[in-house]
This record gives structure tokens, C-alpha cells and sequence, in this order.
DNA sequence: GTAGTTTAAGGAAACGTTTGCGCAAACGTT
DNA sequence: AACGTTTGCGCAAACGTTTCCTTAAACTAC
């Protein structure tokens, strides 16, 4: 069927042990056979499959990307930044889409075992307890865990400072004057969403100002999720700025601004996590605590790599902790008037 | 190292024949083997190895993709179509981004190729007489191109109808008054592009109005490119409208748009190509002409499964377009007032 | 000229599966 | 009781590589 290296062999005169050496150059060929080999691989267009070869050296010049959401664009650029030490290497990237599900997630690894991928990445939405995620910790198979930041594995891990980024941003805006400031929460069992709802409560409990739970309105990180909690928050309370922990849900809030006429930043201040291409397109261009999205990436494939490189060895777990940036850009402004949306005023 | 069928064989006491054939439930095991092997299975947490089973059978359970740009929110809604499939046939799927790079594209076909990939979807960048796409197009492996159609190719294809449906987007705005219509050209050796261009040019024609090529600006289907472009049409023409062919690009033009104050649809309107999440959370909500992104790529697979399972036979290739819809929204209106802008005033 | 050493290249095993073939035991028929 | 058929399972080859080991030839040194 296809053309094998002992076509190659036969085609060239030479041995396969030959063939092999010349395309990898791993012994001293003579000029002659070498010439010969390459020709006979050139006219018979012959390309070595990685089946066999990774049959034989028991790897397979690939590695598992599993992510927890690629209609979010934050996570394509992470998938990005991967990619370019991917093929560097010349190895071929999987990557899996979850959609947040626990269950998706296990049928991927074992999939991706089943691949016997060289090394995984993974945005994982399974708890630290999961039986799946921790014999894949134990395994022998590198490893490194992005963007959900887990305390307890002794795992290679990259991830953002989402509690600072968050900080940063909220002290920004009980700068400019807000007191009530809504919250929208993304799936809370995640690290990273708790991590920005801590950074939300050091920030007002800082500068003085009582938390009020209802001013954090819960959604699954989706655009319609995003819509309601908005909505919520809007309607029930007096909130003058929202923080939204999450690209999609920062949608779903422009979508109801939109659709209520809620003039932003006049009536109602917006920061959002992540950047997108979007964000500076939009009247008001969004004001976003920005993750370094391909850094991440790039980053979390070079320790991935070293782990491949140094087969075996063990050198202590990194975890690496990437900065955000606070772009002030129009959707954030000074508080002109006082709230005036009905429901539960509570006491500041 | 990682435990083999040979393992399991031992452990259950059964040949290793037994053990593969209660994997793949391949031909009657007895209850009790069947139990041993499964028992076996479980306590040593076997997984089988894709290599091994993939040389064996000459397939590798992987099929892959390769997109243009994944960084457009369109192709994402493919993958996503096309990953329905894949997982449904328990296979692997390798992405891979060649950020419309033709050698990047050559690249990542010849490693796929060593991959033993089982089938490939391509929204290829390539010409149509390039060997690389030829020689895969001759080779026995299965393949469906999607987006860009290829009259000459003799493969499976899915794509949409772009000339109708810029057509009818064109139509839409001379009935809503616009003589002047600006067209945002993406790349412009590109199939969809090529249709869209000339849907826009048959609109025209049909409807008495000269065609001005001034009015037609090229770009690279970036943003900047479309900001640019948006830049020069407004600037040295009198458009009322406009019409983007490409996503990105019509991001640009919203941020030239944004930039310059200019308000849409009142002084300009505009109507995109694809849709994407955030084209309702705009002031205006934008109109576009909308594919069936996840359709494409859920049928592209399906086509793609029914060449792999029927291996060998070669039933006469599908060609198949599918319709697009005119979304209107708020970026289009009629014309209210003369076009004011300055330069060159072309006669119509 | 002989023995030791280097050099260039080939033979064959091994990686982890699947599967055609074969075999012994159990069964059915007369 | 003898014979053919079915049933349940194992042996071993094969898939396409890489790599250890071997070998024959060509040197080198005396």
C-alpha cells in the first residue's frame, strides 16, 4: 500500500538499517549511499510513518492539548502560543474541547493515553481529588496544568495572578468613586474564579467598604449566563460598576446593556477578564484585566518540553505565575450620579 | 514500562488472542475468560496502545484538520462540527493553524501524512495546481476540503454559497437605497472571497449600477487590514455602505468606525460576513451574511467517515454548498442624507 | 606478513497489537 | 461406536520502524 522503508531499501540497493541512518542522520553513511537513499526516497515519496517508529522508540511525536472552552477566545490564544514550540519540535498537537465538563475530560486523557501522547497540557476542570488527574500526576508522562492553578499536585503549572489582576482592577474603580460594585461569577468551583472573587473581597474590605453577597450574581461562564446575572444585578440591586470575572459572561453584560439601553461607562462601569480582538472595536472599548493568554501557552510547552527532553528525571515541580495587566480603556468611569435602579438598596 | 496486552494475558492466565478479542468483542469469549481479562484489565489499568494496534491495522484512529485561521471565530464553529464526529467515532483530532501560509500548509500535510492520519479536512490556502494537494488528492487516503471550493479537484467538498449570499446582501442594501457600496476584499486569491466579489459585482450589474473599482478595497482579512481599508474608502469615496467580506476585517472597519466617530448606520452601513458571538452585543447589532460554520464541519466529517469506513471504494466525490442567511440587524439603513465624505466623487 | 584496530554497513530482534490458521474438546448424527 | 461438525481458544506472523550486535573489509603498526 504505502511506501515503506524497505521499499526504500530495495529501490536504493541498501540495507533498511541503512535507510533508517541516512534519514536520521544517526551514523556516518557514506556519500555514495547516502545519495542513493535520498534519491530512491525522493522518487518513491516516501514519508517514515510515525507508527512504527513510535512503536519503536515507544513515543509518538505528539502531544495532548485538552481545553475546557475553544469558543473562548482567551484559550485560543494559550492553544497559540503551545503550538509554536509544538511545531518546533515537529510534533503534531490534540487538542480536545471539554466544554467544562468533568466527564469529557476523562474520556480525553484516557483517550490521549490511549494515543500515548508525549505529554499533556491541560486547562482542567476536574476536581484535585479526581482519581483520573492524579494516577495521570503519578504516571510517568509529563505533565503541565494551565490556567486552573492546583496547590495540592506536584505537577509543572502555569497560570495567571488572577487574584492581584483582580485587585488591581477593583481598587481602580472604588478609586473612581464606586461603592457598590457588582460581580459576575463564573463557574465557582474553579480555581481561577475563586481566586478573582478573593481578589474582589480584599479589595473592597481594604479600602472599607462592607461585602454584600447580593452583589455577586453567579452564571456558568456563558454569554446567556453572563446576560442574566446582569440582569440580576441590574434589576435587585443599586450597583454602579461590574467586574465580570470572565470573557463570556462580559459579553452576555454588553448584550444586556444593549438590549436595556444601559448607557456604559454613564450609568454603569464595566471591567472584564481577558482581552479579546473585540473589546477595542466596542463603543465603549472595554476596559479588561488582560492575561498573558500566549505566554501561558508558550511557556507552558517549554517546561513540557524539558520534561520530554530530560526523559526520566524528576527536577522539582514549577509553578509559574504569569502578571495581568489592568488596560483602562472607556468602559470605566467616574461615578456622575447616584444609582437609581429600584430593588434592594442595601446599606453603604 | 507502561503495561502491555501481554501483561493482561499473563495476569488473567488467557493467550493474548483472548484478551484482543475481548477488547474488541471480535468473536466469542467465555463469561469466565471474559471476567478474567476484564478483572486484569482493571487492576493493572491497562489502556491499549494506538500505536500498536494503528500499525497492525494500518490506521491510526486520528484524522486531521487543518485550518487557515483559527484565530476566526468561524472556523472554531466548524471544528467544532467536525469534532461532534470524531468523538462519536472515538477517533483523535490534530488541529492544525497555518495562518494562510501555503508552506505551513505543505508542512503540516506531510506531517500528518507521517502521522498516518485516516482522513483529512483541509481549508486549504494552496492553488489549485499545487503538488502537494494533488498528489494527496491522488493518494488513497480520505479527504473532504471545506470553505474553499475547487472546481477542478475531484474530492469531497463542502462549502457555502457565497456568491448568493453576498448577492442577496448587495440587493438588500440597494433596496434599502445605497448606490455607492464599498466592498472589503479579503485575500483575494481565495475561492469564498473570489464569490463574494463576484456576488457583489452581479448585484450591481443587475441593478443598474455601475461598477466602480475604487470602491473595492483589498486587505489581508485581518483587522488592521480592514481598518485600513475602511480608512481609504471613506476617505476617497462617497460610500454609504459598506460590505465586509471577511470577519476580521469587518472588526476593522468597527474600529475605524469607533475611532473616527463615525456612526453606523446613520452616516455609514454595514453589513459583515460570518457571524460571531459578539456581533449582537454591538451598538449597532451588526448584519451579516451567516454560514453554517458547525454544519460545514459536521457534514465535511460525515462525509469524511463514510469514505473511511468504506475503505478502498471510491463512490463518485460530493460537492456540497449550503445556503447562507442575511441577518438583518441595526447596521444597515436606508439612506438619509447625501454622502458627504471628500475625494474623488465617482459619477453613478 | 601478521595481528590488532578502525570503518562502513547489514542481520535480526523488538516495540504492542490484530488475525489467519490450527487444534483439541465437546457435541450431534447415524 | 464411529465420524463429522461445532465450539472455544491459542500460536505465531505481520505491521514499519530503530538499534544492538555482528561482520567483512580496509587500515595501522610492528
Amino acid at each position: 500500500m504505502t511506501t515503506t522503508i524497505r521499499d526504500i531499501a530495495r529501490q536504493a540497493g541498501v540495507s533498511i538499517t541503512t535507510v533508517s541512518h541516512v534519514i536520521n542522520k544517526t551514523r556516518f553513511v557514506s556519500a555514495e549511499l547516502c545519495t542513493r537513499v535520498e534519491q530512491a526516497i525522493e522518487k518513491l515519496g516516501y514519508q517514515p510513518s510515525f507508527l512504527g517508529r513510535g512503536l519503536r522508540k515507544g513515543k509518538s511525536n505528539t502531544i495532548g492539548l485538552i481545553l475546557p472552552d475553544y469558543g473562548n477566545p482567551f484559550f485560543l490564544r494559550v492553544a497559540r502560543g503551545i503550538n509554536e514550540q509544538v511545531q518546533r519540535h515537529n510534533y503534531s498537537l490534540i487538542t480536545c474541547n471539554t466544554d467544562e465538563d468533568p466527564h469529557q475530560e476523562e474520556f480525553y486523557i484516557k483517550l490521549l493515553q490511549q494515543q500515548r501522547v508525549d505529554g499533556f497540557v491541560i486547562a482542567s476542570t476536574l476536581p484535585d481529588n479526581n482519581k483520573t488527574l492524579i494516577s495521570l500526576t503519578n504516571s510517568h508522562i509529563p505533565l503541565v496544568l494551565i490556567d486552573r492553578y492546583y496547590k495540592k499536585l506536584q505537577v509543572d503549572q502555569v497560570f495567571s495572578d488572577n487574584e492581584a489582576g483582580t485587585y488591581r482592577a477593583i481598587v481602580y474603580l472604588v478609586k473612581l468613586g464606586h461603592k457598590a460594585i457588582g460581580l459576575l461569577e463564573g463557574i465557582p468551583s474553579l480555581r481561577p474564579i475563586k481566586d478573582r472573587v478573593a481578589g474582589y473581597r480584599r479589595a473592597l474590605q481594604e479600602h472599607g467598604i462592607k461585602e454584600n453577597g447580593k452583589l455577586i450574581a453567579q452564571g456558568y461562564s456563558q454569554i446567556e449566563e453572563g446576560y442574566t446575572a446582569t440582569e440580576y444585578l441590574i434589576n435587585n440591586t443599586n450597583i454602579t460598576a461590574i467586574f465580570s470575572t470572565n470573557n463570556m459572561m462580559t459579553l452576555g453584560a454588553l448584550r444586556y446593556f444593549k438590549t436595556k439601553r444601559i448607557k456604559c461607562p454613564e450609568d454603569i462601569s464595566l471591567i472584564g477578564f481577558d482581552d479579546a480582538d473585540w473589546t477595542t472595536a466596542f463603543t465603549p472599548s472595554l476596559s479588561v484585566v488582560a492575561q498573558q493568554a500566549y505566554d501561558m501557552g508558550y511557556r507552558a510547552s517549554k517546561v513540557l518540553f524539558r520534561a520530554i527532553d530530560k526523559n526520566g528525571e524528576r527536577p522539582k515541580p514549577l509553578h509559574i505565575e504569569l502578571d495581568t495587566t489592568l488596560l483602562i480603556r472607556e468602559s470605566t468611569a467616574t461615578v456622575t450620579k447616584n444609582p437609581t435602579a429600584g430593588g434592594d438598596k442595601a446599606e453603604y
